[in-house]
DNA sequence: GTAGATTCCGTACCATGGTACGGAGTCAAG
DNA sequence: CTTGACTCCGTACCATGGTACGGAATCTAC
C-alpha cells in the first residue's frame, strides 16, 4: 500500500493527474476515514492501462467503459470496441505514412542550400 | 473569387473554422471596403495545406511557421521542422502499430463465447 | 515533538481547436 | 424591389485533458 505520490510516480503521471482520473471515475478513491489514501497494486496496474489506452487513441470516456467491461461480461461490446478502434489505427497509420511521405519530399526539396524558399504547400500537393 | 461560404465548403470546413484560422493569422483576411470579402484561389491552396498539414499531426502554431517559411527563405529552418516531425511519426506510427497489437490480442482473446469477462487490462500488458 | 514534506479538497485556470449566437448589413433570384 | 440566404463582427461558449492554488490536516524523520 503505497500514498498517492508513489502512485502518480509510478505511473509516470503527476499527483494532480490521479485526482482527475479520480474525478473522471477512472480511478478508485480508497477510504481515508483512518487518515490518508491508501493505493495498492490494482490501482496502479489501471493507471498504467489508462496510459497505454490512451497511447491507443482511445478518449478517456472509452478507457472507462473499457475499464467497466474488463469486469463485466459483456463480450459482444468489447469486441466491437476493439475492432472500432483497430479500423482507427489503420487509418491513421496509413495517414501519418502519407504525411512521412509528403514531408520526406519537403526535405528532399528543401536539401539543397542554405537560403531560398522552398515549396512547402507544394510538398503536401496542396 | 469566391465567397468566404464557397471557400469553406470546397476545403472542407465550416465557414466559422475559416473564420478561426483568420483569427489565427493562418489566413489572409481580404480587404472588403469594396462590400463582401472575396476569396481566390491561393486561400484555398492555402486552406487545404492547413488541413493536410494538421493530419500530419502539425498544432497551428507549426503550421503558421511553415506558411512563414513557404514564402521565406531559410531552408535551414524548413528542414528542421520537417526532420522533426518525420521523427515525430515515425514514434507515433510504431506507438499505433504497438497498440494495435495489443488491440488484436484483445480482440482475439475476447473471440470465443458471449458473456464472461474479457482481460482487457491483461491485453494491454498491463 | 517539531519542522518540512505530503495529502486533502474544492475551485480556478490553462491550451488547443474549434462551434454557436445575434443583430446589422449585403447579395442574388424571381 | 422584396424576400430569403449569406456575410460580417464581436463575443461567448464548448470538449478534452489536464495543471495550479491555497489553507488545513496529517505524516515522517530527525
Amino acid at each position: 500500500m503505497f500514498s498517492i505520490g508513489t502512485l502518480a510516480e509510478a505511473g509516470g503521471v503527476g499527483v494532480e493527474t490521479v485526482r482527475f482520473y479520480q474525478r473522471k471515475a477512472l480511478l478508485a478513491i480508497p477510504d481515508n476515514s483512518h487518515g490518508m489514501r491508501r493505493y495498492g497494486d490494482d490501482d496502479l496496474r489501471r493507471l498504467k492501462f489508462i496510459r497505454k489506452a490512451q497511447a491507443a487513441g482511445f478518449s478517456l470516456a472509452e478507457i472507462k467503459e473499457l475499464i467497466a467491461l474488463d469486469a463485466g461480461r459483456d463480450r459482444k461490446r468489447a469486441r466491437e470496441l476493439a475492432a472500432a478502434r483497430i479500423r482507427a489505427l489503420d487509418d491513421k497509420i496509413e495517414e501519418l505514412q502519407r504525411a512521412r511521405k509528403a514531408l520526406t519530399r519537403l526535405a528532399r526539396e528543401c536539401a539543397q542550400g542554405e537560403r531560398g524558399p522552398c515549396p512547402i504547400l507544394e510538398s503536401f500537393e496542396v
